[in-house]
DNA sequence: TATGAATGAGACTTCATTCAT
DNA sequence: TATGAATGAAGTCTCATTCAT
């Protein structure tokens, strides 16, 4: 059953994506939600506090998408074949949560701020750790774990821009192989 | 020397960056500039017209930064490291300016968004073109060149975040080598 | 019987008295009252309606505390300490009503408050005759009648305050009769 | 020199006299002003912070009017009429600063409200003391000092009634002099 | 040219009141 | 009759912009 407070925060997501933060008004996501702009309030106290619980949401929902838990047997290339997989059916199933969560940082609120960049390095340190001990296993050579951390994460922090701004619809699983392919193995022609 | 207009501009690029947009009042920017509220309006028509120089003039720059016109007879992972180190250079240099361009996009303005959404697909496009050269005259092998063109955008879009927020100090040279040795070799043990 | 429509004047009572007209709430006069909110509206047709009750139920029976009909034989000396008396009883024991009736007067309505100005006036021309006929008869010397009333008038417009806001516990017959003596023989010692 | 400040002050004293705190609204304290909504803003932070600012300085003028420090060696009955007409002065002359200071307190804020009562007792406890010793010192008889004060106290809160209100012009010397007869010796006949 | 006091449109939020159940 | 979720009018406050000096 979807409840009100679901309505709003779907109508939250479609409007803060569209318009960012600050240019979301709250009774243009009343509006998008079908309901009175005083109705909002009965469920969040704030315009804030929906935005807030949008990100909590959306991260929660991006982390399950992303979760490599259940393959920890896995080697280090399907894991990041995984995880950019699970980044890619994300972006393309959740588009507007996607633009809210990889875009429209802005600095809205300290704490907000500070969150999410705690979370963000909390992820990277995993993948970061993931690296180092691959290398340390010798499955990767003697490369930069930090570095490699970045590209991973860049790329996966690119890949929305097409698949949102412009419809991008490539198939989810052999992309995120294409991927891993290019990290893995760059893109020199093997001697 | 530096006119009133530069330290307007240079006031500006402090508080938009420290800030962000929406969060920087023009009295901050007037206070930073040593001057009063209403002389801004003397050399800019508005906040966001201001803005939009300071993006336009910070692209500028970016691009003198990460020009390789003068190399165009290098191979691609002379190409790319210059890119590379010229990015890094700019992040170094200009970490205030680096957060504007690269992080704090925001919805500000339709135009404005569309503006420099189309000069990233511009300069996406000359790389997307060097890689599909580079494959074609076999110097890399047959990847996909659009999503290389994600990895490397993705990679200096990343850059800036340890050198602006955690005040990551390499050395830009070496830096870049590294990552376009990344980039061209991957990172899984040579055989 | 309580019905359901006393419950809610009694509920009133204590939400006006304890945080004033305008912040009390109708959802904190439900909630005393424990029932919903929109019950009230089956009993009063708005807040200020409620609120008027109030005034005027909580007026008659503070009418019936200070009413001297039954004493119109006595002297003067024994009636300003009967009404002295019943004021002192009724702020004791309605300490609520009290703070309500000479206190949180506020300017809620023009119509109500002219209607409490007039209520006021109409107590106080009473008192004025009285102190006048008593004058004539000669039980009073030759006073300014409104300046008397004033004082009785302000005296028990006073009272409350130590009563309701420090929990001034005096018996009140003795006390008003110490009043009575102060109005009757002011403060100097009778030579 | 009248300040714009001042003239804030003025329509804020002349706006919330007519129509209490919660019914004024920012917006005609401005037309009142003569000026625009915002500019109250650029010399008070708040609603609350110019009322306050109002009764700061209301209270303090009234304390000018009914200071008796110049007249020390004074016995009890001067001090009582100075008082008295100073009391009397300042409600013929700030009419519409009596009606809120003496009147519409409301439960504005917690902290106000604390503010006021504590400057009410401090009052009233310069008046209880004075009495006190004047009862030592044998000036007066031996009442309860406690309730003259209040007696006194209850007089002065309810002259500016009529004053205000009904446009009651007493002389105030004489008036004064009447009143602290009235107190001094009450109402019965001197036999 | 430079200023900053003044402005008012605009956005968030509150809460008395309504009405479908 | 009783309810409380929904509503939207109304009010405070912000801040980009103007303009008289």
């Amino acid at each position: 059953m979807v409840t009100k407070r679901d309505m709003i925060l779907e109508a939250g997501i479609k409007v803060f994506s569209q318009k960012g933060y600050h240019h979301a008004k709250m009774e243009d996501i009343a509006v998008a939600a079908g309901i009175g702009k005083g109705t909002i309030y009965e469920y969040f106290s704030s315009k804030l506090q929906l935005f807030q619980e949008i990100m909590e949401a959306g991260l929660r929902q991006y982390q399950e998408s992303v979760s490599t838990e259940k393959i920890s047997q896995m080697g280090i290339a399907e894991r990041i074949q995984k995880i950019t997989a699970g980044h890619f059916y994300f972006c393309q199933n959740y588009k507007e949560l996607s633009r809210i969560l990889f875009w429209d940082t802005d600095i809205i609120d300290d704490e907000l701020k500070d969150w999410f960049y705690n979370k963000r390095k909390e992820k990277e340190g995993v993948l970061e750790d993931l690296i180092r001990e691959s290398i340390r296993s010798g499955e990767l050579r003697e490369v930069d774990a930090k570095l490699v951390t970045l590209m991973i994460g860049g790329i996966l922090g690119q890949i929305w821009m097409p698949i949102v701004l412009e419809g991008w619809e490539a198939e989810a699983e052999s992309t995120a192989w294409q991927i891993t392919d290019l990290i893995m193995n760059g893109i020199v022609p093997s001697t």
